[in-house]
DNA sequence: CCGTATCCAGAGAGATACTG
DNA sequence: CAGTATCTCTCTGGATACGG
């Protein structure tokens, strides 16, 4: 049987609860793709053509949840969804850009992924 | 049968690839442990009890194969192993700190994880 | 003390087809 | 246009036991 254990208080490390927030696999570009300006579901989907649409749904619906961002349905035909960050969504570009300025960092440093 | 697909440029997005490296669920929490000081296998332990010394041991190894740490075993008896950050390991602090900022203005602004 | 070796279960990521 | 609905399948995290 599975052993029980308290998820919400993993760790007194602050950043085993980002992880809750952030373990998609596409959380983070999608917040990178985000920072600059209101996008729609087809535009985001066209700039991530690796995602399927149904995962793409899924790792909005999860942002959208922890309150990174903000879905606006607008009533019209066609269907039209604008996806924006929230204010919290917009704090978290700052740990994006150290992430951007490392990633190339370790490119420079002739580092390869995988 | 599944699709072949190119998984070192997946997209022209930088964090793309540093998901690449940083998709363990424990990676961002050892290297936060290791921030300040170079620790043995058994503190490292003892700082993250949820964290099995088998799946521990994958997570330094994973690290340590991206480069991000360094692992020095002492040939002494009992043995001796200290994990430490190398120097793009280092490097990667300032992405921890803007996280732990942005964790507790998450919580503070009345966010909850899960 | 610091691991390795297995095994298993579940989450999540992908493919595909369909709908208001 | 912007999703659902399924289904599969891999990955990896966790449990447990053992080894130099």
């Amino acid at each position: 049987m599975k052993q029980e254990y308290d998820q919400s208080n993993i760790l007194d490390c602050p950043i085993a609860d980002v992880q809750q927030i952030i373990h998609g696999k596409w959380a983070m570009v999608v917040i990178f793709y985000l920072r600059d300006s209101t996008l729609r579901f087809g535009e985001l989907s066209r700039k991530m053509p690796q995602v399927t649409q149904a995962n793409l749904t899924k790792e909005l619906r999860a942002l959208e949840k922890f309150g990174l961002v903000h879905r606006e349905v607008y009533k019209v035909v066609p269907p039209k969804v604008e996806y924006s960050l929230t204010d919290i969504g917009q704090r978290f570009i700052p740990v994006i850009e150290a992430l951007e300025t490392w990633a190339i960092d370790y490119k420079n440093t002739g580092h390869v992924t995988q």
